[in-house]
DNA sequence: GGAGTTTATTTGAACGATCAAATACTTTTT
DNA sequence: AAAAAGTATTTGATCGTTCAAATAAACTCC
């Protein structure tokens, strides 16, 4: 394998120094055009790459991100952080930026993992996902002034405008509005929700656009909400399990919103009377079966957390305090309607 | 953020010299125990940590392995991937060694970026993954002398055993042998198999699994095993129309095997005698509805993928040509055997 | 046309680690 | 006990790049 040209070969060829190479590559801006192109040529030429590592040497900065793959939790709903994962990858690479992967087994760990990583000078700065209220990746980042960005906003805090980390988010309570409001568009007054137990910080945004829609037509009262409502973890058995419950208690059904494609996969199983079912998160099931869906954007939710990182705030709150840029970004996720064409239920054969 | 300690701190602090803090990291065994012990005792009383990018400077390697991160073709069975990629970071860490993405659009585009990654000392090697006949990117990678292994065995190469290049693959023909016997174990006599048209090279070596177990035992002539088979491309609804088909044209069925998960879904949906569907890849929507599957051990594969790029070719087949170590890895799947209780598939209400 | 100002380019040093060769320290041998 | 051999540690140079400061070149202006 033949070496490599350095700046200094790039240099005496083109009859410059190092430098101006150097300047031509960084910062075009200050060298004289006849200069610049001269020395263009003679890098196209001997197809000089810069060293990645020397330069990161040098100016003390890795032009990488890193970011923990999560061991898939949910299967089926798994694939949105992976979709993420690759909207960040491709959206980070036109801004000459690298994902670097790592895993970890719990929040300590992990913890761990990210000291490595910073004090290595392996990254210049961290996504998080999977945030969770009294988290202590985030504490741990904010005190030692690390650069990061959550996939997520902070749970708990009373002012989203004014947190102690920069985030992104999707609004589900956005999300599940438009979806209660789609399907009432299309005339549907009861329409039912399968959600997730109140422990759930997401599960109760999702919710709440649900019941907001809801109530803000007047279609049903309090109590038939309530009614209209069934919790439950998440999981196909369980949807099934919740559609059935739901069927039996709250009566006619024109519609049912779920928090999750899971939960709406097994609410299409048991879903004799083709009632119009969404799920949420958009994910290749949903597709496959032809379930409508709210996407999660995360070519956005992508973008917002590159701007974050690489913006004003350079990933860190701290010491900008008085600007008015905004600190984070709350994505809009956007409907997805299907026809469940593709499920075409066939009655059992009768019995022999 | 305070500044790091770097090895001319750590050996002032020890009282030693530079090379000897190196020396104790890199090779602890040319150094005195005593100076080793109070030198490490520093290491981790300062927190030390080496700087990754000197160390890739000088070293000229990286201790980082390129992946592409494939965009979503195939929606459900994509996962197979996504969980491929979250071993091979587990393993790679604890080797030390780090697992960086990149995306591209076309193999071409994809070359442009290995040759990027390579030529800034980013990665010491690749992983290459969805390889297909006449790929170039083999190609390439061979004739600039890099280090990489495949996942997927080299189509279209009489001799597996001396391949241009090394690979890991998972034994498709083997694992649908399996779950073929295991169906007849279960008396199963009639066996159905939805597969790929013969253009899929690892269609072709799955189905020929199904056909060799049915054939062994005898139970079906040539004639009904051609009528027991459907050929279609991938995806759920095809499942669906396939699995229609197959119980029109094949009469009585005693098990249905599917080339993939998303074919299995879809046959699901059109099986109302309930008979026993088995699926491939193990993907989180098998283990959802309750559907057998064959899993491809991705552990492993990403094991061997790291065994071969780190072990005794160093992802290269170039010049080891008489090592009798073998230079590929394949890997017998193994068969996820579940009972669909998850599906409760119901009938329709009486039409109103 | 020469002093002052701006713009363009070059030079030496440094980033933090490891390599290769040199030196200091131990142990063995005669 | 001195020489030889082996082990442990140190020193100077280097990887390829960019920073900071210095120099050179090109304009401005009266």
């Amino acid at each position: 394998m033949a070496t490599f040209p350095t700046v200094t070969d790039v240099a005496l060829a083109a009859g410059v120094s190092r430098q101006t190479v150097s300047n031509v590559m960084n910062s075009p801006a200050i060298v004289r055009a006849d200069t610049r192109e001269r020395v263009e040529a003679v890098i196209a030429q001997l197809g000089y790459r810069p060293h990645a590592s020397a330069r990161r040497l040098r100016t003390r900065r890795s032009s990488t991100i890193g970011i923990r793959l999560d061991p898939m939790i949910d299967g089926i709903s798994g694939s949105v952080l992976d979709r993420f994962l690759h909207a960040l990858t491709e959206q980070a690479d036109r801004q000459g930026l690298r994902v670097l992967l790592f895993t970890a087994t719990t929040p300590e760990d992990e913890i761990t993992q990210l000291q490595r990583l910073n004090d290595g000078a392996d990254v210049d700065g961290f996504v998080l996902t999977s945030t969770f209220p009294g988290d202590p990746r985030t504490k741990w980042l904010i005190e030692n002034g690390i650069s990061f960005v959550t996939f997520g906003r902070p749970w708990g805090v009373d002012d989203l405008d004014n947190p102690q980390h920069l985030w992104v988010d999707v609004d589900g309570c956005a999300g599940l509005f438009d979806a209660t409001r789609a399907q009432q568009g299309a005339g549907a007054r009861r329409i039912g929700y399968i959600g997730w137990p109140s422990s759930s910080d997401t599960g109760d945004d999702r919710r709440r656009g649900w019941r907001e829609a809801m109530l803000e037509r007047g279609d049903v009262t309090l109590e038939e909400l309530a009614q209209l409502e069934v919790v439950t973890v998440d999981g196909v058995a369980q949807g099934t399990a919740a559609m059935q419950e739901l069927r039996r208690t709250a009566g006619h059904l024109d519609a049912v919103l779920c928090a999750s494609d899971s939960l709406a996969l097994g609410a299409m199983i048991a879903n004799p009377e083709r009632v119009p079912v969404t799920g949420y998160d958009n994910t290749p099931v949903a597709a496959a079966i032809g379930l409508s869906s709210v996407d999660q954007c995360v070519d956005e939710v992508a973008g917002g957390v590159l701007e974050l990182l690489t913006g004003e705030f350079g990933g860190k709150v701290h010491g900008a305090a008085e600007s008015l840029e905004p600190r984070h970004r709350m994505i809009k996720p956007r409907l997805i309607v299907r026809e469940f064409a593709a499920i075409p239920m066939e009655a059992p054969a009768p019995t022999s």
